[in-house]
DNA sequence: GCAAGTACTTACCAAACGGTAACTAAGTGA
DNA sequence: TCACTTAGTTACCGTTTGGTAAGTACTTGC
């Protein structure tokens, strides 16, 4: 599981810390990440045990996206590349 | 500068983290590596500052790298992402 | 019955990535 | 004179990546 070596994975996590998204609103704030790249990413996650897709049987679709344990686990390796991030611009 | 997001910046960061390495011997440590990304990747890492290359001029060729003092701002960083990763083997 | 709304999925295509192998450089020692 | 040594560059080419745009699904409200 590379989670570093890629450029999307360490983003959704750093979105979802603050706490369970619904799909559209997660990916909406990642500008510039395509339809397909972000599912791609959170299926990705979701089979690396970092994140549970949950989905509720309504219409039009209800999906959520939060981080499990495993995810919380990083939470912060997160931070600090976020803070080291700020430094560098 | 995506420092994650690529797949062998961080290792070779990691790798100088004990010192300075010279060219060969820190090539040596990343088994899979080609010469080439080998050279793409140090080659952008000191244009991203974070690490030196020191050219000696004697035959045969003799250089050394050295992480600089941004790039020694990211050990903290580098070993929580080692640590984690052995978690998840 | 028809559009709206949300979350995908797929086909197609261009661009980027990355490996291999051959080549350069230049002083030393046999 | 010639191979050895270390570091690096380059051309070529296959593979992977990733964007666009169109299509699927299904219920509610007009």
């Amino acid at each position: 599981m590379d989670l570093i070596g890629t450029k999307w994975k360490p983003q959704v996590l750093f979105h979802l810390l603050e706490g369970p998204q619904r799909s559209g609103v997660l990916q909406q704030t990642m500008p510039g990440i395509s339809n397909k790249m972000f599912t791609q990413t959170v299926r990705e996650l979701e089979q690396d045990h970092l994140l549970t897709r949950t989905v509720y049987p309504v219409v039009p679709p209800h999906v959520e996206y939060e981080l499990t344990a495993l995810g919380q686990s990083i939470k912060l390796i997160l931070c600090e590349l976020d803070e080291w991030g700020k430094l560098e611009e």
